[in-house]
DNA sequence: TTCGCTGAGATAGTATACAATCTTTGAATC
DNA sequence: GATTCAAAGATTGTATACTATCTCAGCGAA
């Protein structure tokens, strides 16, 4: 995931406001002006913009000339696009892993199905996070690092479309599938293990309907992702 | 390819960095300062500093803390994994063109390469940009912004790597086997399609050893690229 | 000679001031 | 009452000034 870092400063900046926007604390199409985030994060403009720059490239953030930064509100023809996209990397992801999991690769899914677990219910915001985590984690236990770095931007932008065009985040089952996939990894299944993240994905993409909730106060949530807590 | 531009005046700065360096003109490894490409275009280092930040994020240009922009040099285990990327999404976007071009489609292809064939031999930088730009073009037929951006950006970084560890490109062989892609495809022939492609590829990445150039002028470099010629 | 220190120069990191642009509010007119 | 224009406010775009850090040359000591 982590590039070289240009600033330990933008970079933490850059970093809250990705986990506020993939917890869906920032929904699509809210404001993201400068100097209110600025104030927020107690850095200048300066420190803001390159954030937001960073997250432009990533797909989180849409800037309009003159009119300042948005969280993206991806189109249904977007959605399409990042879906495919999405399926396509994974596939192959699977392809990579089926019956070559080293055992540490294995007991690192384990531990992280066993957190998603842990919070399922709980905590909504972070339950959505480590879901889209466990798929970032199997791309990178293919150990190549580009394939992982596309993979966990399309999971970033599907938790955008979800924001959008999804219903509640039904982590109940996916934490099951979760499981599955893993089962079928170990056993070499290629084929199941495909099937399943199929299935999976084909579920994720399922829930598109339109919903609309209320809008939170933007300083707030940020005091909320100023401190940069890991996990 | 295009995303939403933040601003034309980085954007300009932007594109004229990348041009240079898909052209080979920036070598990996060179240095670029903020002042001295701020002169060269007539803007302030805030300018070229969004740029250097959009080029970094596209892998073409690493930062060190303290230290500034280079041209990125991409190591051994860094190329495999782009060629192994690019492989999957080129397939990728054959997989999802044999026997589906429309005619206007074949027509842009061919007066692509029509393009690559009246500069063959003769203007070494832009016959590469163009052998590159021939398989972004044909991930954009795909009707998928996201894999055609995907692609552009390994095709960009597999220019870096033919930089440092690439002999001279050979643009003979590349021409004719883009007109054999276009004519599997046309043909519907997926199969024949794939394995040009991996031949085609396969002879990109088989290009590899180690060369050193002269180091030439940043200023006279930029001052060619500065002056934003479109095609 | 070599090693280490010190200070000058250069360059990136950051904040801020100013300019340009957009949005919105309010009033005047039809 | 609706519409249009204008001015004020707000926000982004850009340049620049200042600060922190790094690099390297020069000098002195071992």
């Amino acid at each position: 995931m982590s590039e070289t870092t240009a600033t330990p400063r933008s970079a933490a900046v850059h970093r809250a406001l990705r986990r506020a926007v993939l917890e869906q604390a920032l929904k699509p199409g809210t404001r993201l002006p400068e100097d209110t985030i600025g104030e927020q994060f107690g850095v200048s403009r300066t420190i803001v913009r390159q954030a937001l720059t960073r997250l432009e490239a990533e797909g989180l953030v849409e800037t309009l000339p003159n009119r300042g930064a948005f969280v993206a509100t991806p189109s249904l023809e977007e959605a399409r696009q990042i879906f495919e996209m999405r399926h396509c990397l994974e596939r192959e992801v699977i392809a990579r892993l089926a019956g070559q999991m080293s055992l540490p690769g294995l007991d690192a899914l384990d531990a992280h199905v066993t957190q998603e677990e842990r919070v399922r219910g709980k905590d909504g915001p972070v339950s959505i996070r480590l879901a889209g985590e466990f798929h970032i984690l199997l791309a990178e236990l293919t150990g190549n690092g580009i394939l992982a770095r596309y993979v966990a931007e399309m999971v970033s932008r599907c938790s955008l479309i979800l924001a959008v065009y999804g219903r509640t985040h039904s982590s109940d089952c996916a934490v099951e599938e979760h499981r599955e996939i893993i089962r079928a990894l170990r056993d070499g299944d290629a084929e199941k293990a495909m099937a399943i993240m199929d299935a999976h994905l084909g579920a994720v993409a399922g829930r598109a309907e339109l919903t609309a909730g209320p809008e939170p106060d933007l300083a707030s949530v940020l005091a909320r992702y100023g401190r940069d807590q890991t996990p």
